[in-house]
DNA sequence: AAATATATCAACCGCCGGGTA
DNA sequence: TTACCCGGCGGTTGATATATT
């Protein structure tokens, strides 16, 4: 399924990696640590470029990766989050997304995005152009309205994402205990509990549609880069793997999303 | 059984933004 | 201020697997 190994004219070697190649990766990640992409390949020993060994660690070696079979919850929230995006005019960001996915990274989203889910969306925007033709209920009775006036009537009233604007925010009294279930519920290191409640996260974090865009560029943060790494003697970002790896993961969204409810009428 | 079409997904490419000298 | 480096991102490619004819 991937491009058979060959290497460039500058003798850079592209393609499938090898058993040999991902061992070596990752036994000299593990040790020292992520510090320089592009140095990583000369002292651990391959003929890849950075950014090739990033992406492989990124979307396959890292430890906490995991790969296929898709909950429908999971899909739910990609889905979600993707129409809200289309919304509010973002253009997609796979890996804001992908971090709201433990486990899951920006590339395989958008992999599965294009592969299954797209096609969904399309079907059920069909439905409801459908429906809409079927209603006849664009004729006389709203015949002063513009032809923008009525897309936008359209859109809020047909297409799936009203389910997320109409989602109920949290209320005041519920809002810290949510909260924390909600930090315990993207705990990296703790596999997803069946009790994990993806719907109810979609729609607590889409319930602040009028500012998502904004909101969405400090909410998600960097996945995996942990913590300050400046404090090593060799290798900078050695730390985070002889402590906590992944540690961090979404603490740092959480915080923002705690700031975020704080700031929501009735919770001041 | 063979040919063809379609689906899947790892990997590549080029661009962009942040940091820094 | 500018140029450069680096990491990160989204879009796309292409080889392989699977389904269909």
């Amino acid at each position: 399924m991937v491009r058979a190994p060959y290497f460039d004219k500058n003798g850079v070697k592209k393609g499938a990696w090898s058993q040999e190649e991902d061992d070596k990766l990752r036994e000299h990640i593990e040790k020292y640590g992520l510090w320089n992409w592009r140095e990583i390949p000369k002292f651990a020993g391959l003929s890849r470029c950075g950014k090739s060994c990033r992406l492989r660690w990124m979307n396959y070696l890292r430890p906490d990766v995991k790969h296929g079979n898709y909950t429908k919850e999971e899909e739910d929230l990609i889905l979600r989050l993707h129409e809200n995006m289309e919304i509010n005019c973002t253009a997609c960001r796979w890996s804001k997304i992908a971090a709201t996915l433990p486990g899951r990274t920006d590339n395989e989203v958008k992999n599965y995005w294009h592969a299954h889910l797209k096609k969904r969306t399309v079907k059920n925007q069909n439905t409801l152009v459908l429906k809409e033709k079927c209603s006849g209920s664009t004729s006389e009775s709203e015949g002063s309205q513009t032809n923008k006036e009525m897309e936008a009537k359209t859109v809020v009233s047909y297409t799936p994402s009203n389910l997320i604007l109409e989602s109920t925010p949290l209320s005041p009294e519920t809002s810290c205990s949510e909260l924390s279930n909600l930090s315990t519920d993207f705990a990296p290191k703790l596999p997803v509990s069946a009790g994990t409640n993806w719907n109810n996260i979609a729609e607590d974090v889409l319930s602040s549609v009028p500012t998502f865009d904004e909101s969405i560029g400090d909410f998600w943060t960097e996945p995996f880069v942990a913590g300050s790494a400046s404090d090593q003697d060799n290798f900078p970002g050695l730390s985070f793997y002889q402590e906590e790896p992944f540690v961090s993961y979404y603490d740092d969204g959480m915080d923002f999303y705690y700031e975020m409810m704080q700031e929501l009428p009735g919770n001041n």
